[in-house]
DNA sequence: GTCTATAACGAGATAGAC
DNA sequence: GTCTATCTCGTTATAGAC
């Protein structure tokens, strides 16, 4: 029977997790095989799917919990933050985070292969999407409302873009070797957003 | 001996580049395969590879072919649209007309394979986003030099944001079949760059 | 829960005929 | 320039022993 699911957990299943997630983050979900983890963690391949019946399944497994693990990410920056301003400048860190260990979004990467992923997958992958937005709305709607945010149209299309850039940033930024460049294109944009339009008539 | 190379072209390679291109911005690098493209074009997988002997050589040809034509459309756009805004949307709309046919733009597909590409591949997309962020720079520049663009730091990081933005967008926009998603999001990009600071104050 | 062995298939690529 | 036949390897997945 199953132990208590704990942090740190050190579990076979985990690690499979664990080394397949940095595999999909780094090469694509349809460039990883149960070979390149099975090799990695000294186990045989019958082992894995064990595990994760099917590659799908292994999947559906890690966007789960990477977008768990997001969540709980943004309850972090909702519990510190104060400004809405720092709640964005805390979202972009944690993607910073991920490239930081050349690493790309899993829910970015997978987009990317979206056409190949099977129903469920599919499904998750938009799902973290939405979430991520619902998130982003309410701290654009309150900066906006307190007048530390300024931008136009909706606070959702907003948070829209404000997601596509950052993932559109870091599959870029990957390209060139440059989390620098991430940073500065992440800063601009919510500098974009904080500004005061005074700030930004001239820059003094 | 092969003929002048025409618009239109009708050979064998160049529809293979046809299909070839399709897939990959569709499935990606790794998700596609010699046989795939041979069946479409009821072709055997060796005459594939009597025109390119290897993938990576077609991935090469691929990348070629797409910054030609990127590149004269980029040259389109300076013969045609008058003011630095209007270059802007023409550029975006480049990006449009790709997530029109249901495909990510090839680079930005590429990108997200890019740990597993051949390096001339790898070359080959970072020379796309180089000529893409040159060209956006002398836009962005001309525009703030006029008057006409606004927008805080260097241009050429802004060049950056704006391609970063427009790639993340096709990405995003693609999980949700939703080609207005892509075009709402440019917009608003668009719109922060070319509104007086005026316009920003309030939205009346 | 992990293993060996193997099935069943698809990949990129080559030899050589036509 | 295109074909058939084949090679070699890697892929996901299963059977069944321990």
């Amino acid at each position: 029977m199953a132990t208590v699911v704990r942090r740190g957990d050190t579990g076979t299943a985990e690690r499979i997790l664990d080394v397949a997630e940095r595999l999909v983050q780094t090469k694509g979900f349809n460039a990883f095989s149960y070979a390149d983890v099975a090799g990695e963690l000294r186990l045989s391949k019958p082992s894995l799917h064990y595990h994760f019946a099917s590659k799908a399944d292994l999947g559906a497994a890690l966007i789960d919990r990477y977008a768990a693990r997001f969540a709980d990410a943004l309850r972090g920056i909702d519990s510190t933050a104060t400004t809405s301003s720092s709640k964005l400048r805390d979202y972009a860190h944690l993607y910073a985070d991920v490239l930081d260990q050349q690493r790309m979004c899993l829910c970015g990467m997978l987009a990317a292969d979206f056409d190949t992923l099977p129903a469920p997958m599919r499904r998750s992958v938009v799902r973290f999407f939405d979430d991520s937005e619902a998130w982003l709305t309410g701290v654009l709607d309150a900066g906006r409302s307190d007048g530390t945010l300024h931008f136009a149209g909706s606070a959702r299309e907003q948070a829209q873009l404000v997601i596509s850039a950052l993932e559109g940033a870091m599959l870029v930024a990957r390209s060139y070797h440059d989390a620098a460049r991430f940073r500065a294109a992440a800063e601009h944009l919510i500098a974009a957003l904080a500004a005061t339009p005074a700030t930004r008539r001239s820059r003094r």
